[in-house]
DNA sequence: GCCGGTCGTCGAAGCGCTTCGACACTCTCA
DNA sequence: TGAGAGTGTCGAAGCGCTTCGACGACCGGC
């Protein structure tokens, strides 16, 4: 409320007590006796104290902010990205905890300055690929991190990613028990691929590995994001496979464009063909007709970094790998 | 590279100067001398020293922090808002500036925390609401802020937007060109307008009033995103509306279903319906056909954000509003 | 009644940086 | 030639906080 910044030693005086009194009381580091305490307490709401973060940082070598680095690179589901921001700030925020936002352009650089700085305490990591130059950094780097996503060679770092290998598989599996015998995957973009991004490669192996399981017939294809490609890319694969009649579809941006190909192309849904989708809830509940899908855990995915960071931080263990298993939620479309 | 971290006081020694003169030579805020610099700067390189950002902030009341405010509420559009925060993040680095991401769930809290503990120097908020509960507290904030967006008081704030009035009113110059006489709004859903999230209605003012000047008739409707209330929404205004020769779409996910919804309905783009998109290029290029659109430049935007809340932080005055001219970029789809 | 042990509090020493005033020089120009 | 005006550099005083060691006060056990 006061114009100017109030400090601990107006807290301590108008508490009665000494700077460090208030110091302990704010921390919870030592016992301090109920009395002292409320008196603490009040005056620091009464003056609106605030303790300035700088000053803390200094001298408790604690910044109390974690780093979020996000790529943004082409080809990214970005309303994806950004539920995974969402859920790592507010989950940072509840170990009283603030978020850096970093992007890509500054390079490997921006991670190494803000590291070196003490600008913040640990790192989270987005949108790992598999060959990501990030990592190395990671691994000299004092500070604990995190990855979202996971690079070719995990061991040493702690990850966490839905189980997209299990994904691709349920999704098979889904299809067969419905009876189909012919099924196909439509993924993600090829750039995608090529970039060697883990969570397309992932889902695709846990496709094929689950056709050979169920015994049943199905094609892995990279798919774009433009209608026309989508459509084409639908058309050809209908052509191709006069018997298929089940798809899983691993790609945000495309899948209205494949409902709305199939419609144009005369198939019903899920009457001619099923639909299984890998995206957000949000996205498979809005579509027409809502879609059977693997939802992807953005916010539970976000927490759970931000969980294990802090055990990091704490000094605590963390698992090398999370994996989060993929839960399939049976609409309209299957 | 060494494995502690490095201090100002140990490049003073390597360099054989003040810690002083390390200082003068990075803050470059007193002369030095070529020869001196030159030494001091090889030291810093040698040694790879990177300041302290907490003893930094706690010595020179600057943290070099800016907050971004976002409040990732339903209805958003999230691919532009990332977009924006992007590119907050590359301008601010520009100025030698980090960026903290608050969310919305701690409420006004939040950003009253990260100020009055000078974790932040300065504010940029974004998706500002007619009636913002966050502008009040911005008023009696002595930090400077910046909102991307127009609440219903903008007097003595400093906002930055697309001017959407203009752009409303240009796509209806370009359809009236064009020689349609009678044309549509779809715009957001109905819950934006009902929040009095300003970019919505300033839309469809700036779309009411052109369609006096330019005199062709014209109806103004919100437009929810899934595909089946979107297509219903086509499906009737085109049967209300005989005459109806062009549309003007100013919601992202929609775009896409307005273009699949005329394609079943019959009627092709543009020989029996223009269509004029207000949304980022990528979207509007993305689309079948392509979208003769308004862009919504949000690299510029939040490169401009930056800019003024830089201007306030060095004192200078910045105007109270910025609104950047609508661009019509003309594709196959008018 | 004395000793060792908590318990609650205090004072002071930093944390690593910026910035102010001082000081020794070196130029000017009267 | 000496006062005055820069230059370039230094030392030291904080910035607001955490944390360490110290120290009374009070406890129970012998």
């Amino acid at each position: 409320m006061s114009g100017r910044t109030v400090t601990i030693a107006e807290v301590a005086k108008h508490a009665g007590v000494a700077v460090s009194t208030v110091s302990y009381v704010l921390s919870g580091k030592r016992t301090i006796s109920a009395d002292t305490r409320r008196r603490v307490l009040d005056s620091v709401q009464a003056l609106g104290y605030h303790p300035n973060a700088g000053a803390r940082a200094l001298a408790s070598k604690r910044s109390n902010v974690i780093a979020l680095v996000l790529p943004l690179r082409a080809g990214m589901h970005v309303p994806v990205l950004m539920r995974f921001a969402s859920a790592v700030v507010t989950a940072a925020r509840r170990f009283d905890h603030d978020v850096l936002l970093l992007t890509a352009d500054e390079g490997t650089a921006g991670i190494r300055r803000v590291a070196a700085s003490a600008l913040v305490d640990a790192l989270v990591l987005m949108d790992v690929e598999l060959d990501d130059l990030r990592v190395p950094l990671l691994r000299e780097l004092p500070e604990p991190s995190v990855l979202i996503g996971f690079p070719a060679e995990p061991a040493g770092l702690t990850c966490v990613d839905l189980d997209f290998r299990a994904a691709g598989a349920r999704c098979v599996q889904h299809l067969a028990e419905r009876g189909h015998e012919e099924i196909a995957l439509l993924g993600a973009p090829s750039v995608v691929y090529d970039r060697g991004t883990g969570f397309a490669t992932r889902t695709r192996e846990g496709f094929v590995e689950a056709l050979g399981t169920h015994g049943i017939e199905g094609v892995a294809l990279p798919c774009e994001e433009t209608f026309d490609e989508v459509y084409e890319t639908v058309r050809d694969l209908l052509l191709d496979h006069p018997g298929l009649s089940g798809l899983v579809v691993h790609n945000e941006s495309a899948v209205g464009h494949v409902l709305a190909a199939l419609r144009q192309l005369g198939r019903r849904v899920p009457d001619d063909v099923a639909v299984v989708a890998i995206c957000p809830d949000d996205v498979a509940e809005r579509a027409s007709p809502p879609l059977t899908s693997v939802l992807i855990p953005a916010e539970e995915v976000g927490r759970e970094a931000v969980r294990l960071v802090m055990d990091k931080l704490e000094g605590r263990v963390a698992p090398d790998s999370t994996l989060l298993p993929p839960q399939l939620a049976v609409r309209a479309s299957s």
